[in-house]
RNA sequence: CGCGGGGUAGAGCAGCCAGGUAGCUCGUCGGGCUCAUAACCCGGAGGUCGCAAGUUCGAAUCUUGCCCCCGCAA
């Protein structure tokens, strides 16, 4: 079985481990985006999927129109691909070049959460469950036919990078076990019932007229990146974590801020504790560091989003 | 040449503009007090002030060059 591997984030890289270490020469090629400049000076960075794929020594495509490059594909005469958040969509003839279909890992439990950012969204929302889904990929984004899925429990305590992590290994816990099943032809697919699609996650501003549980959900969601933030007396701050905590009073207002106690931060109900965070300019840092050094009032108020 | 912040003790920062004894908070180590502590008191250790050259009697501080880190934006 002759495998093509389309994949680009460090969420995409266990899985593509994984198959190389079943199948090793099968996998006869990855696919992933083009070198894309990243910080500063635009340095061109590779993403994560195509390093890896050169560690284990497999031929790595780079596309920057998989659509406009279906010869290319094509002569790889593969029997199957496998697609793992590669960050372009498919087209009809993608679809055809193999015989044995696409297959999509989805870091969710569809119909819910399909399309961009799916782990941020459920932790956003609060989800104290999501999981990972592989389906036969169709035009319609992520509405094939399910072949096979499994759940992980989200905590309230749970970062987006946390549960990437959970979530990249049990997808490659199960992508093996999903190509033997389509190997040997026996298996059956679901249809996926009502769903809903969701959009990229931006960068964003706290509103701390939320609740605390939702303004933690949203700073664990977005963490580390896109990130969310908060300015307070000119000072612009990334937070990386936050938990509710004990107090009240009027939202965004600094109920505690010394390095003993931390940064805590009244909400519309309730409050948090922004325990990681990094000021413009700095690195991150925990709450107490950053309160070692900078002083903030107690009483001032993060500034509110402008709507 | 996209805009900007920064490099001073293990951590986070002040000091620089108006050169002249290396400071603060935290941590750490030792001692004291307390039934107790995110408590308090006393004491100690710990620093090539990013690198190099220059100006000067004297440079963390002024000048020039270089290295590194980071926030936005893309």
């Amino acid at each position: 079985m002759k495998i093509v591997f389309a994949g680009t984030p460090e969420f995409a890289v266990p899985a593509l481990r994984a198959i190389y270490e079943t199948y090793g020469d099968g996998l006869v090629a990855v696919v992933t985006q083009p070198d894309k400049p990243q910080g500063r000076k635009g340095i061109l960075t590779p993403p994560p999927v195509k390093e890896e794929a050169i560690g284990l020594g497999v031929p790595v495509l780079q596309f920057p129109r998989i659509r406009d490059c279906v010869p290319e594909l094509a002569a790889l005469h593969a029997d199957l691909m496998v697609t793992c958040a590669y960050g372009q969509i498919l087209t009809q003839e993608v679809l055809d070049l193999f015989p044995m279909g696409v297959w999509n890992i989805h870091a969710s439990l569809l119909p819910a959460y399909r399309g961009a950012a799916p782990i941020a969204r459920a932790i956003i929302d609060g989800e104290n469950v999501t999981g990972i889904t592989i389906m036969k990929t169709e035009l319609g984004l992520d509405t094939g036919d399910m072949l096979l899925s499994k759940s992980v429990e989200i905590s309230d305590t749970d970062t987006a990078d946390a549960l990437t992590g959970r979530l990249a290994l049990l997808a490659a816990k199960l992508i093996p076990e999903a190509l033997g099943r389509i190997g040997s032809g026996k298996y059956s697919l679901i249809k996926q019932g009502e769903g809903f699609t969701c959009k990229k996650v931006q960068r964003t501003q706290v509103d701390f007229s939320k609740s605390a549980r939702e303004v933690s959900a949203l700073v664990r969601g977005l963490s580390s990146a896109p990130g969310s933030w908060g300015s307070v007396g000119g000072l612009i701050l990334n937070f990386f974590y936050a938990l509710p905590a004990e107090g009240s009073g009027a939202a965004g207002e600094i109920l505690s801020a010394d390095p003993k106690t931390g940064l805590v931060v009244a909400c519309g109900e309730g409050a948090v504790r922004i325990s990681m965070l990094q000021p413009a300019g700095g690195k991150c840092m925990a709450d107490t560091a950053f309160l070692n050094g900078r002083k903030l009032q107690k009483g001032v108020r993060f500034d509110q989003p402008v709507l």
